[in-house]
DNA sequence: CTAGGGTTAG
């Protein structure tokens, strides 16, 4: 066999076996050493995932390309293993070489992937000094890197830089950033702005989530309606599933279930994202008996659950107070699925315990873990379960150990406090304020927000200084039905975005 | 050989 039918026989290698076939042809016929050859295997090998194998041959290689380097560099990078990347990228420069286009983009991964942003920040100055910053691919891959690292500020002077070269994925990288450091106007603004810059039908798809996701976590459900509408126009009804996923999810977190019920039994592609969604549709809701009963059939459909689902199955159940199915589902996945319970499972378990009020056995269960397998969300699970049943024992245990885990977390020296208070015990609430005084503690105060006809409305707890409160106080009273204190009901005033009071 | 979207958690 010639060089050139093995080197593309290699190039379709889709097993291991075949792979490794053509790698002993070449050895056979004494075509090795050879780089084109080499570095063929090498591509052949790690797009099967086998590293090691990889590795051997390029550790042995005498001569080595551009092409073979990169490949080691992107495929650690694509494995996660992200020292050996940093290990190999480290004897490439030994050698002299300068990266090339192809080299950059995983570094930015890397940068990440150990958690070392100053790497990241030189290799966006090597993209500079290089001149590779109109390459469209490179450029991503650096504004990407400032997303993740959550600096949006630098972020975005990127994007400004570039606007002669940018691309959908450009955009999409800019709107989904927005979106994850909680600017959700910005995003929007940004889509707009997309929008203006390309015609319908050369509309990227891959957008509509990022969008959908900001438009639903702003609360803003005439925005997602509006999205919505703008998808069934410009894609049709056959969305695909992240689409979908990302229309049930937001309907449900702007409070209209029905919309999500409607596009979950509507959609064409379901996947086990789609059902979970759902799931946690309802338990946001506090309808804990639809998403058992829909967990139910999404197995009998044959989907195997994965660690999220679990999760939001278990917190569904929390949620509803459901101890006895929540408890059957957790001992099942362990039974029936071989499922090794993540800490986020423990910390379901001990909010459905808490919540119901079987406050020791929570704490049973967190005792028979290893202490240092415990973590501060499972800690934290148990503390809100006592704040709800003023338990002031097991909240002292847990609430001391989160002084440990987490100092500076306001929240859990509150839910102590909150604890005391409920009990009238004064010296208790002084204690553990001069603690926060001691350590300079300061609580955000927690606010919720609602938008009305493209208006943000604010609520502040324990604010009476909006003109209708009065009228937003009886309306609870006569919702509520009980007799609750004006600090119960955190009664708040209405903002606009601008700090104007609304007049509804 | 290089870049982008969806699901949990208090």
């Amino acid at each position: 066999m010639s060089r050139k039918l093995l080197s593309s026989l290699l190039r379709s290698c889709t097993t291991h076996s075949t792979t490794s076939q053509c790698h002993a042809q070449t050895i056979l016929q004494s075509l090795l050493p050879n780089v084109i050859l080499e570095t063929d295997i090498l591509l052949a090998y790690t797009k099967l995932g086998l590293m090691a194998h990889a590795r051997k041959l390029f550790d042995k290689m005498p001569q080595r390309n551009m092409h073979s380097w990169n490949i080691m560099i992107a495929s650690y990078t694509h494995s996660s293993m992200y020292f050996d990347a940093v290990t190999v990228f480290q004897a490439f420069k030994q050698c002299g070489s300068l990266p090339d286009h192809y080299t950059l983009p995983p570094l930015f991964k890397i940068s990440i992937g150990i958690g070392e942003p100053c790497f990241g920040r030189m290799c966006h100055g090597l993209v500079v000094k290089l001149g590779y910053e109109e390459i469209v691919v490179v450029t991503n891959s650096v504004l990407e890197f400032y997303i993740k690292c959550g600096t949006v500020s630098q972020a975005l002077s990127v994007f400004s830089n570039h606007n002669a070269h940018r691309d959908s994925v450009t955009w999409n990288l800019m709107i989904s950033g927005f979106g994850k450091a909680g600017l959700y106007s910005d995003a929007v603004h940004c889509f707009r702005e997309m929008l203006k810059h390309q015609s319908g039908y050369e509309l990227d798809y891959m957008t509509l989530p990022s969008i959908l996701s900001a438009c639903g976590k702003e609360g803003d459900m005439l925005k997602v309606k509006e999205v919505h509408g703008f998808i069934v126009r410009n894609f049709g009804f056959h969305a695909d599933a992240p689409i979908g996923n990302a229309l049930i999810d937001n309907y449900g977190k702007c409070g209209s279930l029905k919309d999500s019920e409607n596009v979950f039994n509507t959609v064409g592609c379901v996947n086990l994202v789609t059902w979970t969604t759902m799931i946690s549709c309802y338990g946001m809701h506090g309808k804990g008996e639809e998403s058992v009963f829909l967990f139910e059939k999404m197995m009998e459909e044959g989907f195997r659950p994965n660690a999220v689902t679990l999760t939001a199955i278990l917190a569904s159940c929390s949620h509803s107070g459901l101890l006895d199915q929540g408890k059957k589902i957790f001992s099942s996945m362990i039974s029936d699925y071989g499922f090794e319970p993540t800490a986020e499972h423990y910390a379901c378990m001990v909010d459905l315990l808490g919540r119901c009020g079987y406050l020791e056995e929570a704490l049973r269960l967190l005792k028979r873990m290893k202490s240092s397998s415990v973590t501060g969300s499972m800690w934290g699970a148990l503390l809100a379960g006592c704040v709800m049943h003023k338990n002031v024992e097991i909240g002292e245990v847990a609430a001391h150990q989160l002084f440990q885990l987490e100092p500076n977390n306001t929240s859990n020296y509150v839910a102590l406090c909150g604890i005391y208070q409920s009990l009238g015990m004064a010296r208790g609430v002084s204690t553990v304020r001069a603690k926060m005084r001691g350590l300079s503690l300061v609580k955000t105060p927690g606010c919720s927000w609602i938008n009305i006809a493209g208006r943000a409305h604010k609520f502040y707890q324990g604010d009476l200084s909006h003109p209708l409160s009065h009228m937003i106080f009886q309306t609870l009273y006569v919702i509520s039905n009980t007799q609750l204190s004006t600090n119960d009901l955190g009664v708040g005033y209405l903002l606009h975005d601008d700090d104007t009071f609304v007049m509804a």
